[in-house]
DNA sequence: ACCCCCTGCGCG
DNA sequence: AAAGCGCGCAGGGGGT
């Protein structure tokens, strides 16, 4: 059953069952106690909430200890069905002033939800805090809800409307499969930022005063390491540090090593022209500042990205908890605020641990795009070598026995790289391969020809700009000079959708993979006996040494970054969590590509440190 | 003081 | 030998 739900003011909230078509099945609820009302409705059995934005309206519900198992976000909805319509030319139908109210009443529930801020917070009871007054403007100019009578009115009719366009689709049983787990990925996200990825700052700050050394006093201050390789590249150069302690320095003659412009200044002046300050530029070059140049490079992206004013930053209690954007990337991956969670370079994965006596299940889709190729296409040839545990060493035949021009060949397919003996390799893979080739061709020609191409779910790309198409479309006309930059752009774009259908379709996988993952979970949780009240995000070892010896925590998913998951999980339940994985795995196979020998296999690890993953 | 764009590099 | 796709973020450098 489907409810449409709105907070109002206070604790309260306002309820409307909604018949299968989405047309109102009974009067307005106005409910004292939503998290409550919410929480009843789940015990009672399937409903699936349908509210304009998970992002805002779930998490001060998950911050209760309410989960809730299926939604419909309705601005999630929203963009993918307009992304589609753009795509196919037709203006955007249904209520706009509605939609308008949905994204006023979803920003103003974020704004509330920001203020009480989880990270800050050893509890999510909400009867211990003050500020769990659900939607009240927490902070100062944040929007006003709008009325939450109006608001549901809207909600209802956008939601019918939506109801109607997913069913007039080309392939509405897929494209609602994609709605349904767009809206419960929104789910997942906001349950990952609750729970936190564990993170041990000790660790984090044993590994930065190894490499760079004891952490600077003053703000500004360059780490003993850095400063010490800045000197000798100065020295290199035969010009003072920036930094040099005594007296006034001249600016021109100061050498800093993190201005490009400086040091392509400085190595011109030993006549040295580059074209940039690339690591694979300089890499290359023979003069005496390159090696403590290099070295400089990456221990100060460390610091700067990643050092002790992120460590500050971003964790708290021993979690990290950034924000996740659904659908933030055009390919339908998701993108990330705050801390740069999709970018944590490798070496700090020594720095997630999991919690005494919890174990971490990090499970990661082996050549996922390539293999995803070969469903989409069907090509018999290519889903054979797709079947087995390596892909490219089943190609690799096709290459003379060699597994590096496989894989050269695999990437240039799909993403258009055409440099050095990319063509041959290319061509080899068009003979051999001729479907998995034509299908991504011809999303280069559509791209090119600035049409649209669509995921195997339907999410679509977006059309090209107004400025993309006067630019290729001048040059179409004969009696105009032509433009070279048109024959780049058209190119381009060819790319862009030549690696979109792989990407998206990927991105598919990966969520129906995910909220697959999640609901297998939450059958482990209720197998245990684990409490649905256990308050998110608190660090496990509170409940261990809290006394209620029957209680067994639930597996909480804490990361997910395009192509891999980690589970954070009691040790016991490792087994569990590992056969749980590995069914989601087969259950997105069977749902998004329906019967297909193409194999995409996971490969899950049970550590205590994620660096010990792979 | 702030904003915006560019460069460079981390991840997939 | 790198390039070819998608992102977020920090710092430099120019503008206002």
């Amino acid at each position: 059953m489907r409810v449409a739900v709105v907070p109002g003011p206070g604790q309260s909230g306002l309820l409307r069952p909604l018949g299968a078509d989405g047309s109102p099945a009974g009067p307005p609820v106005e409910v004292p106690d939503l998290v409550a009302a919410v929480a009843e409705y789940e015990q009672k059995g399937s409903t699936r909430w349908v509210w304009p934005s998970a992002a805002s309206c779930y998490q001060v519900l998950r911050r209760a200890g309410v989960r809730v198992a299926r939604c419909h976000d309705v601005l999630l909805a929203d963009a993918l069905l307009r992304g589609r319509d753009a795509g196919i030319g037709v203006e955007p139908t249904g209520p706009r002033d509605a939609l308008a109210l949905l994204r006023d009443a979803a920003a103003a529930g974020a704004a509330a939800g920001a203020g009480a801020d989880p990270g800050l917070r050893d509890t999510g009871l909400r009867d211990t805090g003050l500020q769990d007054t659900l939607f009240e403007p927490a902070l100062a100019g944040a929007p006003a809800p709008p009325d939450p009578s109006a608001t549901l009115d809207a909600l209802i009719d956008v939601h019918a409307d939506q109801l109607r366009r997913i069913a007039a689709d080309e392939h509405p049983a897929r494209f609602g499969l994609l709605v349904n787990a767009e809206s419960a990925g929104a789910l997942v996200a906001a349950e990952m930022t609750a729970a936190g990825l564990p993170w041990r700052p000790e660790v984090h700050d044993a590994l930065l005063t190894e490499l760079l050394g004891p952490r600077p006093t003053l703000p500004g201050q360059r780490p003993a390491r850095l400063a010490d390789l800045a000197g000798q590249i100065a020295a290199a150069f035969g010009v003072p540090d920036d930094r040099g302690s005594r007296g006034p320095r001249d600016p021109r003659l100061a050498m800093n090593p993190d201005s490009p412009t400086q040091v392509l200044q400085a190595l011109a002046a030993d006549g040295i022209r580059l074209p940039s300050t690339r690591l694979a530029v300089l890499r290359d070059v023979d003069h005496p500042a390159i090696a403590p140049l290099l070295e400089y490079k990456e221990l100060a992206r460390l610091h700067s990205a990643f050092g002790w004013a992120w460590l500050d930053t971003w964790v708290r209690g021993g979690r990290f908890r950034p924000e996740y954007l659904v659908g933030g990337v055009v390919s339908g991956r998701w993108a990330s605020r705050g801390g740069g969670a999709l970018q944590i370079p490798r070496l700090l994965r020594q720095a997630v641990v999991a919690d005494p006596g919890w174990v971490l299940v990090a499970a990661d889709a082996a050549q996922l795009e390539p293999r995803v190729l070969a469903a989409l296409a069907g090509d018999r040839a290519f889903a054979a070598a797709a079947a087995a545990g390596d892909l490219y060493a089943e190609l690799a035949v096709a290459f003379g026995g060699d597994r590096a021009k496989a894989k050269i060949a695999m990437l240039s397919a799909m993403y258009g790289g055409a440099g050095g003996e990319a063509g041959q390799l290319l061509a080899v893979l068009r003979q051999r391969f001729p479907a998995a080739a034509g299908y991504v061709e011809a999303a280069a020609r559509a791209g090119e020809e600035g049409r649209v191409v669509r995921s195997v779910l339907g999410r679509t790309c977006p059309p090209p700009s107004a400025g993309w198409r006067a630019l290729t479309e001048e040059a179409a006309d004969p009696d105009t000079e032509r433009d070279p930059g048109a024959g780049r752009a058209s190119r381009a774009r060819g790319r862009f959708t030549r690696n979109f259908v792989v990407q998206a379709s990927a991105a598919d996988w990966a969520l129906v993979m995910l909220v697959s993952l999640r609901a297998g979970l939450a059958k482990i949780s209720s197998v245990n006996g684990t409490s649905r009240l256990r308050p998110a995000g608190r660090p496990a070892s509170d409940d261990a040494g809290s006394g209620q010896p029957n209680r067994l925590a639930s597996p909480e998913l804490v990361f997910f970054q395009h192509d891999e998951v980690i589970v954070h999980c009691q040790a016991e339940q490792a087994d569990a969590v590992a056969a749980v994985v590995s069914q989601a795995a087969d259950e997105a196979s069977r749902l998004v590509f329906g019967p297909t020998r193409v194999a995409f296999p996971l490969s899950t690890a049970v550590v205590a440190c994620y660096a010990d993953a792979k």
